[in-house]
DNA sequence: CCCTTCTCTTGACTCAGTCAAGACAACCGG
DNA sequence: CCGGTTGTCTTGACTGAGTCAAGAGAAGGG
């Protein structure tokens, strides 16, 4: 069972490109990544990439099952490898960064909804807001210590 | 205990103005509406009021706690005047539709994350992506019946 | 009623992403 | 290995949602 990715895309229907390939090798070493991110890295390794490319390549890969797409409000979108797999995250509302969770429950959706009123739900999207450890440091060593009130509203 | 519109503004520091109230009344009357769709039914009322006040009041309105705001991927930003009662939504991905729900049933392991990667969660977003009860019936009737493909992945 | 300050109007601008036309290259068949 | 057929990439224009900034206007404390 071949499991590179040149044959990952031929299976999902999609051509082997060198702008595929080389978005797909980005994807494998930064998780969580925009589509401005990905152009600049992958130029490195193909560097008449355009940014339209890109968008386009993302959008098959996300098409042919290859790739995730994640939209955290306020934010432009992220894309990562990590498929089929029912993750959630958590993302800074400082720094924006991302952290995969790993779903304790499992299949999708993980939570039912107490009353779908006629929905037919398919996928429960979960997204922990909070601070990373790092701004957490930063914010104490700038004086925005104890109890700060933070975007949002409703506390979990 | 005064629960006016006016009362409300002022004890979050907000002056009581025309783009204000028509704002509120606009959201009482309709729940998760976009900016566009708020600045059509307020200028009913208020026919001078230009859309950057409209981004303005709703700012306003979600930094002092009287409205909320909601991001579901791929589509601009809904308001509502529930606020505080950490309530998620069903979106239909036909459609757009979204409905409140009020709490999530079963296993919760979405409140609280398996690992939280050292981040400090203030806040749980959960967000049921679906078909609305109309949409189920329009795809039957036009021939998209039984096992569809279904955007986003991993399917139920 | 006046003054200060906040809010609204107007208009330019940003950012992320889309759309479309044509050049190009992957893959199939011969 | 070559040519034709598509699917893909490049280039460039464009959209939609929202922001930013300057000045006019109005809310409300004194
Ligand atoms: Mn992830
Ligand atoms: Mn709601
Ligand atoms: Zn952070
Ligand atoms: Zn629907």
């Amino acid at each position: 069972m071949e499991t590179t990715w040149e044959h990952r895309l031929r299976s999902a229907g999609l051509r082997v490109t060198r702008p595929r390939l080389s978005v797909l090798g980005v994807l494998a070493e930064h998780s969580h990544v925009d589509a401005d991110t990905i152009a600049t890295a992958a130029r490195v390794v193909h560097p008449s990439i355009s940014p339209q490319a890109v968008y386009g390549v993302l959008k098959a890969l996300v098409g042919g099952g290859l790739a995730r797409r994640i939209e955290p409000a306020g934010a432009p979108a992220l894309y990562e490898l990590r498929v089929g797999d029912n993750h959630h995250h958590l993302v800074c509302r400082e720094c924006g960064d991302v952290a995969d969770v790993d779903c304790a429950v499992g299949a999708a959706p993980c939570l039912t909804p107490s009353d779908a009123a006629g929905f037919v739900v398919d996928e429960a999207e979960v997204v922990f807001w909070g601070l990373c450890a790092g701004c957490q440091v930063a914010r104490r060593q700038h004086g925005y210590g104890a109890g700060i009130a933070i975007r949002g509203g409703a506390t979990a």
